[in-house]
DNA sequence: CACTCTATCGAACAACGTTCTATATTCTCG
DNA sequence: CGAGAATATAGAACGTTGTTCGATAGAGTG
C-alpha cells in the first residue's frame, strides 16, 4: 500500500494522492484504507517514513575516518531523497512513534556529531540544524516548476535565463546582489548550491569542534 | 484583503483559510475574491509577501558594521515571522512577479553578503543558503502540536519530556545520541536551536570570508 | 441615452477526506 | 464440528472545499 501512496506521489506530485486513486491502483475499494491508517495525515506520515527506510539503508554504506565526511554524506543521501519529494519535508520526522526510520535516520546524524566530542547542548542544535537545512533547502529548490514545464521538456534553462533577464533589467544602483547573481543563477545547479551550503555548516562545526579540543 | 487572510491564519492555521470564511469576515460575496485573485496558490503567495512587507520594514532598521551581524539580525526577523506560520515557508518567493518583498528581502541578505568579498557564486550559494536554513529550520519547529496542546496550556513541557522519556527508555548501547540529548531536548527552546545552527553556518560563511581574503 | 468597464454576489459543480453499514473471510475454542 | 468473534473489504453517503458561471448593479465615457 505504501509503494502505491509513493507512486503515486513520485509520479504526478502531491495532489495526485487521494484515497480514490490509491484504492484504483491497488484495485480495491476507498473504505478499505481505513482499516490500515485512520487519516490521510497517518499515510503521508507513513509514506514519508516509508522513503526513509530506503534513504537509511544508502547511508549506512558510509563509514570514514571522519565525522564531518560521514555527515556529508548521510546528508546527501536524504538529499536526494526530498529533492524531488517537496511532501517529505512536510512530513518528516513529526510523529516519532509511527515513523521509527526517521528517528534512526536522526539518530545517525547524531552519532557522527557525538564523534567531534562537543557537549550534549551543541551536539543536539548541530544534529538538528543540518537536518532543517536539507529539509529546508529541499523543499525550497524542487518546489513545483510553477507552470508547464512539465510539458516541455528542455524548459528549465529557458526559464531560469527568463528570470536572470528580468533581474539584469532592474537599476543595478538598486539591486546590486541580483545583478552580481543573474549569470549564477541562469545556470546553477541545484545540487552544487545545496553542497554549497551545507560545506559552509559543516566548516562552521569543525571550527566549533576545534576550538573546543582547544579548550576555549 | 490579505489582512483578513493573514488574520484567519494567525488565529486558526492554515486549514482555517477558506474562501468562505474569508468572504464571511470581508462581509462579502465568494465569488468576489475572484475578482482579486485567480486562485487559492495565489492568495497564499500574496499574503505571504503581505508578511513579508513587515519583514522587510523590521529588518532595515538594522545596519552594522560587521556584514555578519547583519545577516544575522536579518534571518532572525524572518524566523520571527516563520516561526509561528508554517505555510509562509511554502509560499515564500515562489513567484517573484507577485512577490516583490521577498525579492527585496532576498537581495537586502544578498548585499550583507557582498561586503564579504566573495566570488559571484559563493556570494549566490550563501544568500541562498541562509534563506533555505531559516525558512527549512522554522517550517520544521513550528509544526503543529500534534495533538490537544491547543487546549491544555502548559502542556509543552509534558509534551517534550514524555518524548525524551522514550528516547531514555531505548537500548543506550544503540541509541547513544538520543541518551546523550534526552535532557536537552526534555528543556529546549526553539528560538536557541536556531541561532545556534545559524551560527554554525555564519562562522562557515565568515571562514570562507578569510580564506578568499587571504588568497587561498 | 447607450454602452463598456468595474465589481459583487451566491447558486451550482466536481472532487476530496471521512464515516458508516453491509458483507465476506479467517480464526478461536467449547 | 460449528457458532461467534476477529479480521478484512467494499462502496454508498455526507459535509466541506476550490472553482466556475451567469445575473446584476453602479461608474465612467462618447
Amino acid at each position: 500500500m505504501l509503494d502505491g501512496a509513493v507512486g503515486l506521489l513520485d509520479e504526478d506530485g502531491e495532489s495526485a494522492l487521494t484515497f480514490r486513486a490509491l484504492a484504483a491502483r491497488l484495485g480495491g475499494g476507498v473504505g478499505s484504507i481505513y482499516w490500515y491508517v485512520s487519516s490521510k495525515d497517518e499515510l503521508l506520515e507513513r509514506a514519508a517514513d516509508h522513503v526513509m527506510d530506503q534513504v537509511l539503508f544508502e547511508s549506512e554504506r558510509f563509514h570514514g575516518d571522519d565525522p564531518i565526511d560521514d555527515l556529508r554524506q548521510t546528508a546527501m543521501v536524504l538529499y536526494g531523497a526530498v529533492e524531488h519529494r517537496p511532501w517529505l519535508g512536510s512530513y518528516f520526522m513529526r510523529n516519532s512513534s509511527s515513523q521509527p526510520n526517521s528517528l534512526r535516520y536522526y539518530e545517525r546524524v547524531g552519532q557522527s556529531v557525538l564523534r567531534l566530542g562537543l557537549g550534549p547542548r551543541e551536539t543536539f542544535h548541530a544534529a538538528s540544524a543540518i537536518i532543517g537545512y536539507v529539509i529546508g533547502i529541499a523543499a525550497d529548490l524542487g518546489q513545483q516548476p510553477t507552470e508547464e514545464m512539465l510539458r516541455g521538456e528542455v524548459k528549465r534553462d529557458e526559464y531560469l535565463e527568463q528570470a536572470a533577464d528580468a533581474w539584469r533589467a532592474l537599476d543595478p544602483e538598486e539591486w546590486p546582489f541580483l545583478h552580481t547573481i543573474a549569470d549564477e543563477f541562469a545556470t546553477h545547479d541545484d545540487t552544487d548550491q545545496f553542497t554549497s551550503g551545507l560545506d559552509l555548516m559543516l566548516d562552521g562545526l569543525r571550527l566549533q569542534a576545534e576550538r573546543r579540543a582547544r579548550g576555549e
